[in-house]
DNA sequence: AATGCGCAGATTGTCGACAATCTGTTGACA
DNA sequence: TGTCAACAGATTGTCGACAATCTGCGCATT
């Protein structure tokens, strides 16, 4: 065993974590309030935490920067971005697009990729975790769900452009409320349409979704 | 004086110049052909091109590789993206949804801004710049109006969004053919359409623009 | 008391050196 | 002759140290 390896866990710590990895942890370390919108990153304090130097520290700020979770002035370090609610609606506004835009296309590819089980798996954990009541069952079963969607759209511009779309962020200011469950059978509805290849019904239910959203938080 | 500065010109190489600027560099220098795509980008060769430390090359790379121009495998170092024709119509069908969502918010706010004079100024230098026969003057004109527009739509993630957008590789690749001029009449019309706050006709105008770089793309 | 100056501490920016990794080549062996 | 292991050169990954910059506080001056 030449190589060293301390971790059994897929998240536990490494012997050192990548830069990548870093920038994970801290968008997990965002939505679980770890770290709240507003407040300064210090590159020592991070080394600490995470037991790197502060080249690897730079490069995950740099990441989180790229993604938008963090504004790096120079001279002056790292905070966390904050959102204002006009922000976030406009946000949701380009979300909307997006997300449409990734449904169209996933219905239209849906015969030829030929790999829609996956959707059919996506579909059936999303209605399984709506039974349960575990908030993060449902948000692991959403995101199985928005990965076979990209997946099946196969369309690697779109899929980067979605990951850039800050909506940790937002998340983080802004609660679960919105993006909580009793969503599931809508989303469930969306995949079912991918599924059946209506890729005109698909985009307009998932701007539908993305459309509520937005709405429930404009009214707050 | 005690600050030290060599350069003179906006562009010409400053004692330091700043990870960002390089990254700006090698876009320049991958639009004017300097750099082609597949092309290997060793950390040591750019270091002596830019006269900086590999910190900030790195630094560079990471930039790049955040906005898909060039991938970054680890211990194999950055190489200049290739984009199939396949994923060029792919992200012209991405473009057309953003660019219509920009002339269409731009639009809804052409009175509120109250500056409207930047969008008509923009008008008249694309108008000009079809007189005059250099692609220069025509793609300053350009980046201009876009300029004004995403100034005007005034939603900061749509403008974050797309700057990551990569044109820049596909403008490498396929030339500036479907890109040059001959447009100047098209944008000015939307840059009109938006002067007169009118949203639909604006983002539809502005899809119909992209759609037909996209057929014209589709063609070659 | 209010304003501005300058210094100390904290933090970020950059470099050089060394470790880890990859790649192509050489040579032994079947 | 073909295959595979070991090696050398090239390249990337990481660290520690030092320089540059910012920030807040104390102090002199009006």
């Amino acid at each position: 065993m030449p190589t060293t390896f301390t971790s059994i866990g897929a998240t536990a710590s490494r012997a050192k974590p990548t830069a990548a990895e870093i920038a994970r942890s801290i968008v997990e370390g965002l939505e679980a309030g770890e770290f709240t919108p507003g407040q300064r990153m210090v590159e020592a304090d991070l080394c600490l935490r995470f037991g790197v130097g502060r080249q690897i520290i730079r490069e995950a700020l740099q990441h989180l920067n790229a993604y938008g979770v963090v504004a790096l002035e120079p001279n002056r370090g790292a905070h966390i971005i904050h959102v204002t609610r006009e922000e976030a609606v406009m946000t949701l506004e380009l979300t909307e697009l997006l997300f449409g835009l990734v449904s169209r296309s996933a219905a239209r590819r849906i015969a030829a990729g030929g790999n829609g089980s996956r959707l059919s798996d996506a579909i059936g954990e999303l209605l399984a975790s709506a039974q349960t009541d575990d908030p993060a069952d449902y948000m692991r079963a959403r995101r199985h769900l928005f990965a076979a969607l990209s997946h099946i759209a196969s369309n690697p511009e779109l899929n980067r452009i979605m990951e850039q779309v800050r909506v940790h962020v937002m998340r983080a200011q802004f609660g679960f409320a919105a993006f909580k469950s009793g969503h599931a059978h809508e989303l469930a509805e969306i995949g079912r349409t991918v599924l059946a290849g209506n890729s005109e019904a698909a985009e307009e239910l998932s701007r539908a979704y993305v459309r509520r959203i937005r709405e429930l938080l404009q009214q707050i």
